[in-house]
DNA sequence: AAAAAAAGTGTGTGCGAACACACATATTGT
DNA sequence: ACAATATGTGTGTTCGCACACACTTTTTTT
């Protein structure tokens, strides 16, 4: 067992020992090969279903794999594999500065540690900015025969169609940030909506609770494209749950408004004076990343206490708002990570054969001037 | 340049261009020594500082290495290099379910992780409960020729008397949790105690300012050993800071207590009445890890409005907690996450031969009921 | 029954680096 | 001057796996 005066937990050291025994006996495809009375020719056949190998041998061979747990060295399989990664890579277009730049930095981060390290990686990069354009780029990822695709789902109608299509030619894909339950997907790699609404729900509570009198709070979805905002009403959707889960209606008044997000301007300040027109809120809460859009206006138009303001995602205009407290938290859910893990879990899945997790949910992250990361966050790895 | 309509950021896909040109061009050993007109064993010699290699011949690889930016390849390094790396662990002994646990958890990650890649680690743990038994333990570690040391520091002069001896000795070694600065350590990696204290300021700050009248706040110091409690009250600090620099001293109360963890018991429900005798609190931050072990005793002797209850570390007893609405928020800054990166780091420094940042500090993130994670989150990788 | 095709199997080479060994040349000692 | 050492340098083997090729045996075809 254990010797450690203090390691009560037995857990510990007893995992040790396993991990140290199993590297010891690492088992080769010669190890296998030698005991199952054939050439190690044949087991790489058996392991990679390539050839033919007579029935019988292919299933004694099947059994000492299982049987000694037969874990293939990635390094000597990296090495002697030259073979390069095709990987496409279908996402919202974007500018520099918003949400979708980060998971595209995870990608590059991720790509860029592996392809130092032998392996051969080659990015296929299509962008939409509409549902009719994001089929026409998936399509043409099938066309270039990419080896797996990282994607970010469109609407639901165009995602299933050209999930369709993937699923027809046995192209394993990957979906990020947002998922859409029940497709055939490798992984899903994201965040909850609803969760994420709840969170900020209970923020916003817990700081405005002691408020005499009834409070009103607003949930402000901006958007480029109103007809694409499921993320924000889901979001919206759980933030709203929290209050009716604990019966606080009769304390807060709510006003939901959707924005149009017009490029570079954003909502005016004179769009923002007319929604004040019903009062001034305690709280707002907007659903997607550009809080930053609306700092400004509040700050200039509302000159007694600010409502408490609340956002999402780690962009540079928005840790700026953090920081000079115009913006008061912002959630996010580690959208760099997010694209970091794709092509990891897909080079996990295509190059090791790993079985990868069929849903990978990231963490909720709260941030606010004390615990908001430097601008340059390095975050590899 | 970039074709993609919507592609105005132009950063990524010249970035991306530049990854597949590098990995083109793979350099081998053998390229650098045709160009440098040597054999590949001279270059061999020069990367690895072994051996004699005439000077000039030296400067001339040396260049050519920088010059083509010569990246070894980890995979066939790895499965070339049949040493095993062996790591020394020198953490404080925990039992289940303490703070502990998770640097350990991360660390073991990493080693599965890594094993079943073909890296032969052995790690070999010792566990202190004392600045002496620190002490010992380190020596011993060094007598058993690690490779690389893995450890939290201990008091500052035990710390610094360990460490001269590893450096003496050419020991690389990666401090976790807390740092003690100056020292020549290989990376730390670990959080900023005063950052989180200032950012547990804010949330209380926040959740308490619309309290009418002077606000009563309470720092709890839980600690198992009165004397080494350093992070407690570098967090303390961080706490107090935040209201300082607001001038919030008039609206605040603020009452700090140290009190002793006696195993199993914790502070007795006596002993907390006893504190509460000079009025209830608004908002208690507990600067450890132990807010469970007042949650309960609180929830029994307060009646009234209770007050917010604010700890940090995400283990169970706490997560548990939360759950249940007696603890409010919990700080984490990535326990588990710093064991693993621990591990890849020396990984990183001694078998790739990287460098390794200096300082990595973890994510502050804030969890409550609603974004707590799963109890079994296996967050490996 | 002979030829052709299919099924089944083993050997050999290469991936890129690490390291041991053998060998060449230069420097020193006696 | 010759051995003894020190200083350089090149070759060969190995790691575990992938994949091409050659080969034997069996089955099918005509």
């Amino acid at each position: 067992m254990c010797e450690h005066t203090y390691c009560h937990s037995s857990v510990f050291c007893c995992i040790f020992a396993l991990a140290v025994e199993q590297h010891q006996n690492h088992i080769r495809i010669k190890d296998i090969a030698e005991k199952a009375g054939c050439s190690i020719g044949t087991v790489d056949r058996v392991i990679h279903n390539r050839g033919k190998v007579a029935e019988p041998v292919k299933n004694r061979v099947l059994a000492i794999i299982d049987e000694l747990d037969y874990r293939p060295n990635v390094n000597a399989r990296v090495l002697a594999s030259k073979k390069t990664l095709t990987l496409g890579i279908l996402l919202p277009s974007y500018r520099r500065g918003e949400y979708w730049e980060l998971p595209n930095l995870g990608i590059r981060d991720a790509i860029d540690r592996y392809s130092g390290q032998g392996y051969q990686i080659r990015p296929v990069h299509e962008l939409y900015n509409s549902p009719e354009k994001f089929h026409t780029a998936g399509m043409k990822l099938l066309a270039e025969n990419v080896d797996g695709i990282i994607m970010s789902p469109s609407s639901y109608k165009e995602t299933t169609r050209l999930v369709r299509y993937y699923f027809q030619h046995n192209k394993p894909f990957i979906l990020i940030d947002s998922d859409i339950y029940g497709l055939p997907s490798l992984s899903f790699i994201g965040k909850d909506p609803v969760q994420s609404g709840m969170t900020v729900a209970r923020l916003i509570h817990q700081m405005t609770r002691h408020i005499g009198g009834e409070k009103l709070i607003w949930t402000l979805n901006i958007s480029k494209h109103l007809d694409q905002m499921y993320a924000l009403l889901a979001r919206e959707s759980g933030f709203m749950s929290y209050f009716a889960d604990k019966q606080l209606q009769d304390h807060y008044r709510f006003r939901a408004f959707d924005l149009e997000d017009r490029g570079q301007q954003g909502p005016t300040d004179r769009e923002v004076e007319a929604l004040l027109g019903e009062g001034i809120p305690h709280a707002i809460y907007v659903t997607g990343s550009r809080v930053f859009k609306i700092a400004r206006s509040l700050r200039k138009l509302i000159t007694t206490e600010k409502p408490l303001l609340i956002g999402h995602d780690l962009i540079r205009a928005n840790m700026e708002k953090v920081r000079d407290e115009s913006v008061d938290f912002l959630i996010e859910e580690e959208a760099r990570r997010q694209g970091y893990l794709a092509v990891e879990s897909m080079i996990r899945s295509l190059i090791h054969k790993e079985k990868i997790g069929k849903k990978q949910l990231m963490n909720l992250m709260i941030y606010t001037r004390e615990n908001i990361p430097p601008d340059s966050a390095e975050q590899g790895g």
